[in-house]
DNA sequence: TTCATTCGTGTGTGCGAACACATATTTTAT
DNA sequence: ATAAAATATGTGTTCGCACACACGAATGAA
């Protein structure tokens, strides 16, 4: 493996040339005849010459500011408390380092919010932002400046591919909805009725919704089950008593529904009515929050699928970072493993997160 | 949000004491007159200053050598070359602090090869050694030396609790077996024969396999499923003919058999073999080598469950290097996910953590 | 009292890279 | 041919810290 560490000085001594001209190579700064700069990037490439972040960072003394939005999480153990731990993590490995993350966080029933924090942003005029770009206006608005400015920005958790982000992490949504049909199907018989439920309150966009389940059709579709198989309910709240209304209403009218795959992380919700009324009807569902993993450990949830939150905070900062540092351009889409998750592995994915 | 970062100057500049004696109460090193060391003190405090540990990194200039000793990747497959990936991973985000690791590949069905690289690693009296415990009595010897000079080990795939390593990085075997057949008696039906096929060749530490075994066998306890629906069968090759034989003579004698776990990372040779027959049997095993993918994608495999071996790689490195540079001791068990990895979900976790 | 220790403290250099500035070399204009 | 302009390249300082070294003052032994 790699032993001694290159140094400019060491190209400087093997190419004759001195560090001044060398650092104009690197950066791209300043004139350099032709023949010394091949003779120094061979000389860079043979040697294989990385500089020293550490040095680096020093000389510079530059802070970058990276501001992040994303959405309040209304109680501890929501779902964004784990893309929020992802950055967190990788803001300690990186601070010495000059990055310095501020969160915004807006409402996610509340676009007025969403534009409040980005006017913040803008005042700050900071160096990166990194954002879940839940509302598709407000945010191709916001963007639109950003771009403007050449402050680069990533989207975590959900993709709008016309904005143009620098890159994109989060998971395919649309495969998460076939994986979903899968997981169901291996719990139900594929020839029962399958429920797909929609909770929401407020404008989430929903071109993420309409994707999950044309993924889910999709599997019907490709293993030559009949798509009438599938039933679709939406309702327009995640209040508990709200939600258990409508469970009822409709599971009294469509009684032959073995399966039901909840579309938002509220599956605990689903799986609570099922106990509660002594339902056998199967749940899969969407995100390790909380009640999910109790779910899980109790039965009422088969199947979670779990879109690598913390990584997806994690590797966005370390994209920023990485940018900002080695200049290394990302790829423009990054998709997070869907892990699937069950009673048996559920602990695992917990605790090997929470260790920093 | 912290604004300005203290320097020792500043603390200097506060306290109108020099930097080298400023230096020398942070380092306890020689003497320093107690009133002034208890401005210092006072100082430091009240500024809350922490030094840089960039800066302190560069200018004492010390390496820290990690061995790694792990298999090479010969056999089976391209495993090892997973938990190698996260340790380069983490080897080229921590070379600028001065972390070098150098490998030592060992032959998995060769003791002597082990011995022989335990020494060679001796001879270099490294900071820190990561190592695959596989054999059991040679990596006792090993780590006893290793404790003689205070030399902290982590073990990385497989543990020996009893041999008290810094930290053990790897899968809770006996939850692997429980998994196993969980998924695999969700292929077929409970009622149904099921095989657990080991293959081996040579003296692999045999513990785990037994405790695969027993949690595989828990599974069946737990849900009230008849444990004599389990056969076992231990082919002492992993050669693909006398595999294909072995397989051939038992299926001949046990017609009854609908699903297969197979206990190392070879479950695509079954796979082969079901295809080539035409026979119709579920097949559940470990690992994501590259064969296994195949498997999954052209469906001779069900379910493929991986350790997180590309993390157990990344996070052996950084446990190390929080110890050098934070001197931050880890918990003593970091048990990874285990992920569970169909024909749909496959893709994300190559691609992931193919791109650093 | 004198010289040698010991103690207490300040100064200077280096780690590797970035960048401003100074200097050398070539090109262009007159 | 020569000055001016443009280009090419080298030098020196800085970042924050660690550590070696220098040096004066206090202490002790003779």
């Amino acid at each position: 493996m790699q032993n001694k560490k290159i140094t400019i000085q060491d190209i400087a001594n093997y190419t004759n040339i001195s560090v001044g001209t060398i650092d104009r190579v690197i950066h791209k700064r300043g004139k350099v005849s032709p023949d010394k700069r091949k003779k120094i990037e061979e000389a860079i490439d043979k040697l294989n010459f990385n500089p020293n972040l550490l040095a680096r960072t020093l000389a510079l003394g530059k802070d970058f500011f990276v501001c992040v939005l994303i959405p309040t999480e209304t109680y501890p153990g929501q779902y964004w408390s784990l893309p929020k731990r992802g950055i967190e993590d990788a803001g300690a490995q990186f601070k010495d380092f000059g990055i310095i993350t501020k969160r915004y966080l807006f409402n996610l029933f509340d676009e007025s919010s969403f534009i409040a924090q980005t006017n913040s942003i803008l005042d700050l005029n900071p160096d990166g932002v990194i954002l879940a770009p839940l509302f598709t206006k407000e945010s191709s608005l916001f963007v639109e400046k950003l771009k403007e400015r050449n402050i680069p920005y990533v989207f975590i958790d959900s993709n709008i591919p016309e904005l143009d982000s620098l890159s994109y992490i989060g998971p395919d949504v649309k495969q998460s909805g076939f994986i979903a049909a899968r997981l169901l199907n291996s719990v139900i018989r594929s020839d029962k009725k399958a429920l797909i439920l929609n909770m929401f309150k407020g404008i989430e966009n929903s071109s993420a919704l309409s994707q999950i389940e044309a993924g889910f059709r999709n599997y019907y579709k490709e293993n030559g089950i009949n798509g009438s198989n599938i039933q679709v309910l939406t309702i327009n709240s995640t209040d508990k008593e709200i939600v258990f209304r409508e469970l009822t209403k409709f599971y009294i009218k469509n009684k032959e529904i073995t399966g039901v795959f909840v579309t938002n992380s509220e599956a605990h919700l689903v799986a609570e009515f099922h106990t509660l009324h002594e339902i056998n009807i199967r749940v899969v569902g969407f995100d390790l929050v909380k009640e999910n993993i109790g779910g899980l450990k109790l039965g009422g949830i088969d199947y979670v699928i779990s879109q690598s939150p913390v990584q997806q905070g994690y590797r966005a900062l370390q994209t920023l970072f990485k940018l900002f540092l080695y200049k290394e351009s990302p790829v423009k889409i990054q998709y997070v493993p869907l892990d699937i998750i069950i009673k048996e592995n559920v602990d695992f994915y917990i605790d090997f997160y929470s260790q920093t």
